[in-house]
DNA sequence: TATGAATGAGGGTTCATTCAT
DNA sequence: TATGAATGAACCCTCATTCAT
């Protein structure tokens, strides 16, 4: 039952949405200095407001912080539920997932480094959503991996750990990726769709 | 010429060191905290000494974060050039970085969270040896594909690619590695290196 | 030309002014107290506000050094131009100049100490505009005493030393001039004119 | 009863004498940051030794500073005794005075510097000895020129008030000689004494 | 006499957050 | 919605001084 594979949406009705431009400011001031150095003042100038106006569109600084979160973790899995087919065998399916997710990086680049650089502050019940997702999302990774040992296309491989592997080898593209760089997103997709399939694919 | 594959050492003395368990305290409260949101007070708590003590050996907070980065870009560079040998083949010589840089990991994971989480921290003059040495590490596993693919033992990657994408599969183990999980560090780095070894080798 | 000889405007639209509360206080405990040996907490003490309240009138202490300064210069400036004429001969100009200073000297006792003590912290880029009016203001001077020379109506001396004299005499008051004391402020001036006049003047 | 105006020297006998290498440093720091300004460190590393071991020498800085005010105003009384002839008439007194005064200041002047600008630290109950000796110095000067309008050699001027005045134009000296300009420090004495001769005299 | 280590007291400064306007 | 003013908490760091060696 491929269809199970894909990620479940929330239920709940999602919170007001903090105003885009906000946000925006938030994940380039975060990103280029770290969620504790960055300054709520810094965030407000490049909004053009000053700092106690922020207080009128959120409540406590790390309301940024999860609303950043929160929106990539959508998109994650919302963009990876879009490319997976249940016809799609499990090379296939990560093949896609890979795209998707190095697509992402590329995108949003600082955003996703605030998902990954921040984990630390990620805690406290109102995160356990996040934290949900988030296992959830690996745990689909390793499934595709699951199952392609079991239909023989991959090697036997631990698969929570070669999910982690080929995640890894995606994610950090986070801390190098240069959108003016030689390669594009999608050339580098490709060598790491190439490297992980032969990796785990049984010879 | 693999033997010029070894990273070069520095030349300069090292600089006083650190006392061990002041770096160690740090690393530690680096690694939960973050360098920015750590506090120079928890550090000398777990040291067991008062604030301004810390001053006795250290001239400012920076100190400890390029002590840490130091330690372990240096045990990096002198692991990695102990196991490599002149006679391996591109293969056997990327299989023994992944190894030693998964045993780093293992051995040191607050270090190497640091040292990876950091890296916004890491400018000015005084950090230039240490950004050297980093690429200098990068440009050898770059150079190992590279005489892989020409040796045809590798099939043709983009070098620089290839290695970032091995080096992330192995570093992102920081944020997940738990030393009391159910693998072994080595049953881990032996995942590693089958699926990189697969994944990059010429069928 | 005696128009020449007075002190020149800067040009500049002067920065916006600290809160003169603040800076009254800041007076009163760097003279107490001197620049250094002064806390912030005790100035906020005097403008009944916490510490942390300061900075949102300045960025840092030295701001409000600098703020001292240039009021009490321009103040100095501005009143000597007003009292200086350009039909007065040299000595009624050198009465004029040190009844003004006096003057400046009782009516804002605090802000000339700090003004005289603390010159060893006035230094870098932005005291330079003050410098240069400090010293603009000692070649008047100088200058009053060049043509008292010229003219006949004072003896030959070096001028530069002989200014330096009289405005010894009268900002040395900053030590001892005691607005309760026996004299009044105008009465101590009169003997300074006194002496200076016919010390500087041909027999 | 000229002789009665030597300044009277102390009965006790002296306390035990800080090394002058120690009291050198201390007043060549104390006059170039300001005593406050000024950090034992930088005493110790000018004498060649480490900070604590300054504390075999004196007990507190004050004691530095005491020191420094000490040997100021014994040499100014002592060189002041020794220039002081019964004979004299008050004017030839008065220039006697003078030339001591600007003499010490030519040669000590980091001394009188701190001398000068740290009265503020100076005081309790230790410091009562050093302010007697200032003040009968001064007073000293004003009985000069108290003889002086006795014999109608002086004009009849408030003799404290006078006092101060030369001593202003002549200790105001250390805010700018400069050893290496135009004049020396003899030449510069002279032209004081010719202005404040002129000044107090009667014509 | 000299000093490495330590520390209490305190320094200036930053900052997320509140609140009256 | 916006913001100037304010502030409690906390920060990194300095320093005079003590003490064991």
């Amino acid at each position: 039952m491929p269809a199970a594979r894909k990620v479940q949406r929330p239920s709940k009705s999602p919170p007001a949405r903090v105003r885009p431009d906000i946000v925006d400011a938030a994940t380039r001031v975060f990103s280029e200095r770290g969620y504790h150095a960055a300054s709520m003042a810094e965030i407000a100038d490049r909004v053009g407001m000053r700092k106690p106006s922020l207080y009128h569109h959120i409540r406590k600084k790390e309301d940024l912080l999860f609303a950043i979160h929160e929106q990539l973790i959508d998109e994650l899995i919302e963009q990876t539920n879009a490319a997976l087919e249940p016809t799609m065998t499990a090379p296939e399916q990560m093949a896609a997932v890979l795209r998707v997710s190095f697509d992402l990086i590329a995108r949003h680049r600082d955003a996703v480094t605030v998902f990954l650089q921040e984990r630390r502050a990620v805690s406290g019940a109102r995160w356990n959503e996040l934290v949900v997702k988030r296992d959830r999302y690996e745990q689909m990774v390793s499934g595709i991996i699951a199952e392609g040992t079991e239909t023989k296309a991959f090697a036997d491989l631990p698969a929570a750990i070669a999910a982690r592997g080929v995640l890894g080898m995606v994610n950090w593209g986070y801390t190098w990726f240069d959108p003016k760089g030689a390669m594009t997103a999608e050339e580098i997709a490709d060598v790491f769709v190439a490297i992980a399939l032969r990796g785990l694919e049984r010879r």
